[in-house]
RNA sequence: GGCGAGAUAGCUCAGGUGGUCAGAGCGCAGCACUCAUAAUGCUGAGGUCGAGGGUUCGAGCCCCUCUCUCGCUACCA
């Protein structure tokens, strides 16, 4: 939809990436490759425009890939900031400012906007009973103590999630619990934090979103906002007891930092001061002033950080204008799986800019014109070589190769001067005049998909035109026509470098010095008049090469070797558990016996409720299976259970035992039986 | 299971408020052309618009039910 109120300025942010792993193909498609074309455009558009990044440096995860790896938590940041800037940088993401969280400006304005919203009452004061440390004097977060699983007994559950059995926990639930740092055991201590109370605002949510912005918000973004606002909002804690992020700036406050989320976006409003400051111009309008657009360029894993509790924080500060759209994207799988950064399952940025050194344009194309825009979409890299060489190769590449040839050819690279304008010729102009246009309102709307094909168009109108006037045959009989004919090549030339620009700039500029002519403004879109006769343009040169298989095979060869690598060869075997007593282990009863009746448990995705025959009696165990077995080929199967564990009611029904079941790395379950012609109830021993 | 988003030509996808909306690009077939990176241009084949009902003079487009996919969420003894 197009937005009637006039802004006179616009604060563009792309969603600050997670420093703790280099970027992938999907980063870029959902996020910065589209903000980076939008602001682009803007800025051709001689708008007054502020694009943001940075890194965003804190929370549990940094904290805990550190300890994994014997450094601090500033060494990950450093590290993976540096590797995410220079991406960005030569990737050609034009930022005005890259930062960062860990900055001491961010530090500066995270603290007064708490400080603020904290003097004026905005936060509700709790207190909640949490694991502290003793030793280390420190509260400890769920991933920080390890204990055992009070499901599976499996001793190092993390307090958060067992990773032995999945189960999602909390600290308090442990068993044995035992601190990560000292190994002791931790001790509950009552302690506070301040919540934003978020339901408070929902009438200000729904005037503002689900009344104003109805039209012209996308339907993912706006239909995930109402989901949300239906369900009912909660008081969200804002702060936390850990000592890696943004200290909260009260004296009771000891070892407490900002919640991540609450510091995250504010790292967008730091960016904007360290870059004010840099240039000597005041930060205030940016996102104060209402005339100002603010747009948030997001996955849509940030749709509610964005749209609900972001804007409640500028709303509850009181001074901040809040987002005018939220354009969010889908995910981009790849070769048909999702993108998994744990299984090495992506095309990361930084080496694809080794390996395809100058295809910067290239990618950008490919991400573009599949652009998860309305839907998840698939990348593969045969589609990235199709797109390469049947669209940016034969279409663009090729048409500015033949006019550039030709030009060379007749006029010995001076541009010929166009004499009267015949009917094509007069259709042709039109196009290239009503094109830009087409492509503004594109953009204007979000849809950056339209805008490229759009783009495209304007090349493949080039070469509709060449070949339906074939200079070639007439420049023996006809010398005037085919000077017509190519000044009307070149200025659709000249325009390329206009409109594919925010496209792909890398490109455009080449475009431009083949030309010989400096970079021009979106204004000058559509003037058939850019080049003057007489003009000398450069030597041509390929601005795209083809791509062949080999190339092409490699990269799934290697993405394949590593998926391989990263599934069950990689599987790595739990430590071996402490040593136990054969009267420990004979405590446990375990029978072989057989399924007689399985059946889905309704309302559940995984459970199954199972009636076993074990022997001893009939019992019903409930059992999370469902994924993986279908009702009818339970029955009759063989299988060993734990009969003497105490029972648990799931979903309303009392599981009376345990049944065993074997979980391979790839999440896949099997049973463990005993053969089939043997007899319900014997112990397993 | 709840909530949200999807399911349209071989492939990737468009289809504001229901009535030339059955489309584009790629791929494929035929023809034309040779300036061009065997590139380009033209023409054509291809879909009962996930399934089934309903509203309407008329429905990919509105309503109901169902199936499948993705995301969030609950569940994993």
């Amino acid at each position: 939809m197009q937005n009637k109120k006039q802004f006179k300025r616009y604060t563009v942010t792309s969603a600050l990436p997670y420093a703790n792993g280099p970027l992938h193909i999907g980063h870029l498609a959902g996020v910065y490759v589209p903000a980076d074309l939008y602001v682009r455009y803007l800025r051709s558009n001689e708008k007054d425009v502020v694009f943001i990044g940075g890194s965003d440096e804190h929370g549990v995860p940094i904290t805990i890939k550190a300890w994994q790896q014997g450094v601090t938590p500033q060494d990950i940041v450093d590290k993976y900031h540096e590797l995410i800037k220079k991406s960005f940088a030569e990737f050609g993401i034009s930022f005005d400012i890259y930062s960062r969280t860990s900055n001491k400006i961010h530090h500066e304005t995270s603290s007064e906007m708490f400080k603020k919203m904290y003097d004026e009452g905005k936060f509700v004061e709790k207190y909640t009973e949490q694991y502290y440390d003793e030793s280390h004097q420190t509260f400890l977060s769920d991933r920080y103590i390890i204990g055992t699983c009070p499901i599976c007994s499996y001793e190092k559950a993390y307090g958060d999630q067992c990773e032995n059995c999945g189960t999602s926990l909390n600290a308090t639930d442990l068993i044995n619990p035992r601190s990560v740092l000292s190994g002791k055991e931790p001790v509950l201590r009552k302690t506070k934090h301040w919540y934003l109370p978020l339901d408070q605002y929902t009438d200000w949510l729904k005037e503002w979103i689900l009344e104003g912005h109805k039209v012209d918000w996308k339907t993912n973004v706006y239909g995930q906002v109402k989901s949300w606002i239906d369900q009912g909002l909660q008081p969200r804690a804002v702060t936390r007891d850990l000592n890696w992020g943004v200290k909260v700036p009260l004296s009771e406050a000891e070892g407490k930092v900002l919640y991540v989320w609450f510091d995250a976006p504010i790292g967008y409003i730091s960016a904007t001061r360290e870059w004010a400051e840099q240039k000597g111009v005041e930060w205030e309008k940016w996102w104060k002033d209402p005339e100002t657009r603010l747009i948030h360029f997001i996955g849509k894993d940030n749709i509610v950080f964005h749209c609900i509790i972001f804007p409640i924080m500028l709303k509850a500060e009181g001074s901040y204008i809040v987002p005018d759209n939220v354009p969010a994207f889908e995910f981009l799988n790849l070769e048909g799986q999702k993108i998994s950064t744990s299984n090495n399952w992506a095309v990361w940025l930084h080496e694809y800019l080794v390996e395809f050194k100058g295809k910067q344009d290239v990618l950008r194309y490919v991400l573009l014109a599949n652009a998860p825009e309305t839907k998840d979409n698939d990348f593969t890299w045969k589609d990235f070589q199709t797109r390469n060489n049947s669209e940016l190769v034969a279409i663009l590449g090729n048409f500015v190769n033949r006019t550039l040839v030709l030009t060379h050819k007749y006029f010995d690279a001076l541009v010929p001067q166009a004499s009267q304008f015949n009917e094509d010729d007069l259709k042709a102009i039109a196009e290239i005049e009503a094109i830009p246009e087409r492509i503004s309102m594109s953009l204007e709307n979000f849809r950056f998909r339209e805008a490229l094909a759009e783009m495209m168009n304007l090349a493949r109108l080039g070469n509709k035109y060449l070949t339906d006037n074939e200079p070639w045959k007439i420049f023996k009989s006809d010398p005037d026509r085919v000077k017509s004919v190519l000044n009307i090549s070149l200025q659709i030339c000249a325009n390329l470098t206009i409109v594919a620009a925010p496209f792909l700039p890398f490109t455009a500029k080449k475009l431009s010095e083949m030309l010989n002519i400096g970079q021009m403004k979106w204004k000058e879109a559509g003037n058939i008049h850019l080049l003057k006769p007489g003009h000398r343009i450069n030597n041509p040169e390929l601005l795209f090469e083809k791509i062949e298989d080999e190339t092409i095979n490699a990269q799934i060869e290697k993405l394949n070797a590593t998926s391989r690598a990263n599934q069950n060869d990689k599987f790595v075997p739990n430590p071996l558990k402490e040593p136990v007593q054969y009267d420990e282990f004979a405590k446990m009863d375990i029978r072989t016996g057989t399924i007689l009746e399985a059946e889905k448990v309704a309302k559940t995705k995984k459970l199954m409720k199972l009636t076993i025959d074990t022997g001893i009696d009939k019992r019903t165990v409930v059992s999370g299976i469902a994924e993986h077995y279908d009702a009818k080929d339970l029955i009759g199967r063989k299988v060993c259970i734990l009969v003497n564990l105490a029972p648990k009611e799931l979903r309303g029904i009392t599981s009376h035992g345990m049944i065993l079941m074997a979980e391979n790395p790839d999440g896949s379950l099997g049973f463990v039986a005993p053969p089939d012609n043997y007899v319900d109830g014997t112990e397993i021993k």
